[in-house]
DNA sequence: AACATACAGTTCTAAAATAGAACTGTCAAA
DNA sequence: TTTGACAGTTCTATTTTAGAACTGTATGTT
């Protein structure tokens, strides 16, 4: 599969996949939310090749995640800067965080902690229903196609070779 | 960077990232949610090469998120089936389909809908603070170090090059 | 008996992505 | 005049991935 491809399947999944969807991608952005906005920034926390980074970064920009701002004239320097659309990204980071702070810490602990400015605390990340406000697990979830799915009668798409992906959607 | 490497990073996020953060890995994952078990499911589901998934598959069993369950005897064949740290990879599968229903979907709309059990309602997930309840964004949350943060003064990491990473913690 | 099919991999080569280092070019400060 | 900060670009070497074929057990078919 090309990657191109994914962000055409009919599967928001596979299509946010295509977009931030590749280790570093994620890590520019971990670095976007803890206000980093520079080329040498992003470069030095990550160590990212100077190559790499340059290539994801406009691709952030193509999406629409990042916006390139300029901050001087000559010679011309801008900084990269999280649109709503990149912020919105923050739930997605959050839910990876909080799985690591679960599942992957050493004795000594989470490495960071969350502060929520509203209440005061330090807090984890709960994924709640937005109808009943109930907290979420994957059991309790049952998953049918929406408008947007690909039904399988219609559009007929050929599957032509065995190894071939079947459609399939999320 | 060397990928083992971002599973020892003193970062919730890269230590994930370095577990789950790839393409592959993550279609692999939303194929377990969705009920796929078996090398054959994946394999026609995803398209994904057989040398890939296999290696994938061997990675997610190592990591504890699936479990090899056999299923016949001679030949012998397993399931692959989540575990509990792989069930609770579900907040961030289903904060990775909400971005995407909201920024990622074209006229027809979103491919799946989640229905939630308990309140019967077609649902978006929303992710509240543990604490107070309310819904959370980025601006209103403040990082601080926790106890498995690497402070600056202990431990003095060398830092050879120039071009290493600085620490840095999520 | 001979053949095809299902299943779960493994093994190969070619193509693509990434790592690592060096280079370009503008400007400011020493 | 030299050095350094900054934001890239360009190059080669290495690593990953794609794509296809092959292995091996067992069942079902002609």
């Amino acid at each position: 599969m090309k990657w191109k491809e994914l962000e055409e399947e009919p599967c928001s999944m596979a299509r946010t996949i295509g977009v931030i969807g590749d280790r570093w991608t994620l890590l520019i952005l971990r670095e976007c939310f803890l206000r980093t906005r520079r080329f040498e920034g992003f470069q030095s926390a990550l160590g990212i090749t100077r190559h790499l980074l340059a290539e994801r970064l406009k691709k952030l920009v193509r999406q629409g995640i990042l916006r390139r701002i300029p901050y001087q004239e000559s010679p011309k320097r801008h900084e990269y800067i999280l649109t709503q659309k990149g912020l919105d990204l923050y739930p997605i980071m959050m839910a990876i965080v909080h799985w690591g702070d679960t599942h992957m810490v050493d004795e000594r602990g989470r490495p960071l902690l969350h502060q929520h400015r509203k209440c005061g605390k330090d807090f984890d990340p709960v994924m709640v229903c937005s109808e009943c406000g109930e907290p979420l697990s994957a059991k309790e979830v049952h998953t049918h196609p929406g408008p947007g799915a690909r039904s399988a009668p219609a559009a007929a798409a050929p599957t032509t070779s065995k190894t071939k992906a079947r459609s399939r959607a999320a």
